[in-house]
DNA sequence: TTGTAAGCGTTATCAA
DNA sequence: TTGATAACGCTTACAA
């Protein structure tokens, strides 16, 4: 038996009104006398009414519906990515809004045409950033209100919500140097993340150069594969090239566990011999690991959040307040584990 | 500048069809001659058209949306989860679908409720299933089309895919009695898992419970806090219970690190003195462990694609044809690490 | 093979 | 404070 769901007409209907005065009382978006209002929620009630989201999209020209563009890497979102997600989906239901996947990977950039034409999503949310983003040109050309987790080498006018990278470094380079650290080294992302300008890569370096630039410290860096292999030769390398090398300062949950190896292989013990701070990384994931990382943890479900209510803010400012754009830079927090301790005296 | 974007309307008058002409050349729900058509297809460049989601969506009833209906944990999600996430949100795009997050937590059923009714999704997919879960039989009353990503205690003719608990628990006990271990624990997830009747913690259980039986072995079990300290008190008290105890097989992601340093804090080695097994865990997580841990892994991106295309295969089937359900159980799969060895010789 | 026109279930304008 | 009614942009009988 399939019975069909009531529409408006039928609550209209029962509550003895015009279709129009349904509508206006379900919106507000016109005064309905407290008696009428109250016998049309009493035939919706009866009815188990629901409003169609498309029709009413369809007249209105907005569908509450958000969209969330994240593309897939080869190896998987981690934890942090995860948390974006949940915090950004939270958040839009919070504010009654749908959010909606759209996994955009390279190729498919005009598959993200398709979905700005197609009258579905009232704005998106853009993951993953890049320094330069042809999702984000396409989307200011597509004119679709937009704000990003992230953000590319110039936002201009576009809000964001981002880890503010430089403080990250520096708390990081803080804390080692707190601990007597002269001489730390930083291990990045992969040098093809460098090389597409990924965000956070490209900003945590240079963040990184400055803040031991000012602290007076040598540094040392280096982009490093994102897997245990490749952190452990990276830490070889640099043991071989810099020596007077007391800490490390990663950027890489997949790498980090490889240098932890190449210290045993040395007999090092972590933090006796050597410290490591794991940075814009999720305590559940270094947690895990013994001893146990000191981290500088991203506020990753914040930053979800974040993204969704700027760019809500927009959407429901009226059209004629363009209202300046929201950018915000959040800190990492630091976790003191048990892999950060003074350095030896070699 | 705003520009109006074209309507179906403008193309046809640009092709000089009619209407309807180009909607059937758009769908193929009518054959249209070549050169009708090619005129047709032209205007639509021209004119940079894309088919409005909604208005196709009122008139069709039909949106091409599926819903992604997961809880939030208090504890946040893991890698496994998000693999659910993107395999599945990868095989709608794949099919022309879109994927809507629903995070729905206990209190908000009303607001699937809300969601069933809008008539915005085709379909739905359900993650984090328990035995008896009250959004599974709201979305059979709804009527609404839906697959499962794990299953109630009797799927009835709901199709699903799942992980094989049996197997894996089995995979897991086997791999163990090769080494030549006798006597094996269970490490499980929460109590108040088990007690909510959340799927994979009381399969889990079982099947073990059954393959230690199968195999001849004694087997102890226990539930456990998702957490380090709950994992390190569970292993103390197991030892003290069960001494014989010489492998553990460990389905919590969360808890297995504390199990590491109670071995550490009496001086065991894994795997010499001790072995363990994770099961339904992921190797990005359990690879950062050391010894990296012997894993078996479920195979989550395949099931989120899995999922999709079960309830894809429901939906694109003509509605006279019911079409019997699918229902798939994969097993994980063994990848073996430093953490399992043959038992100590005590 | 193509055209005509009646919906789909709302919102919002214009009157009253 | 309320009512009629024309959009919204498309699908899909029904006709030709």
């Amino acid at each position: 038996m399939v019975t069909v769901p009531p529409r408006m007409i039928d609550v209209a209907k029962r509550a003895d009104v015009a279709l129009s005065t349904v509508s206006y009382a379900l919106n507000g978006t016109r005064p309905v006398s407290a008696s009428t209002r109250r016998r049309i929620m009493r035939a919706m009630e009866e009815l188990g009414y629901r409003p169609n989201a498309l029709a009413r999209g369809l007249a209105s020209k907005r569908t509450r519906i958000l969209a969330l563009l994240f593309p897939t890497p080869e190896r998987g979102l981690g934890v942090t990515e995860m948390e974006f997600v949940t915090g950004a989906a939270d958040a839009a239901r919070e504010h009654g809004y749908h959010l909606m996947l759209a996994p955009s990977e390279l190729r498919d950039i005009h598959e993200l045409e398709h979905l700005t034409g197609q009258g579905l999503i009232d704005g998106a949310l853009v993951m993953e950033v890049r320094l330069d983003d042809e999702r984000v040109d396409l989307l200011g050309q597509a004119g679709l209100p937009f704000s990003m987790i992230g953000r590319t080498s110039d936002p201009g006018t576009i809000s964001y919500a981002d880890i503010d990278f430089e403080q990250t470094t520096r708390d990081a380079i803080a804390h080692l140097m707190e601990l007597g650290h002269r001489c730390v080294g930083f291990l990045n992302h992969s040098p093809s993340a460098l090389s597409v300008g990924y965000g956070p890569t490209v900003r945590a370096a240079e963040g990184f150069r400055r803040a031991a630039s000012d602290a007076g410290i040598a540094h040392i860096e280096r982009p490093c594969g994102d897997n245990a292999a490749a952190g452990k030769a990276a830490f070889h390398e640099l043991r071989a090239s810099s020596p007077e090398l007391t800490a490390l300062v990663v950027m890489n949950e997949r790498a980090v566990i490889g240098v932890m190896n190449a210290l045993d292989e040395i007999s090092w013990r972590v933090p006796d011999d050597f410290s490591i701070v794991s940075i814009v990384s999720s305590t559940r994931v270094t947690e895990m690991m013994r001893p146990q990382l000191t981290t500088l943890e991203p506020p990753s479900t914040e930053l979800g959040r974040l993204g969704v209510q700027i760019l809500l803010d927009q959407l429901e400012r009226p059209h004629d307040e363009p209202l300046p754009p929201t950018q915000k830079l959040l800190p990492c927090r630091l976790v003191v584990g048990a892999s950060s301790g003074p350095p030896p005296a070699r």
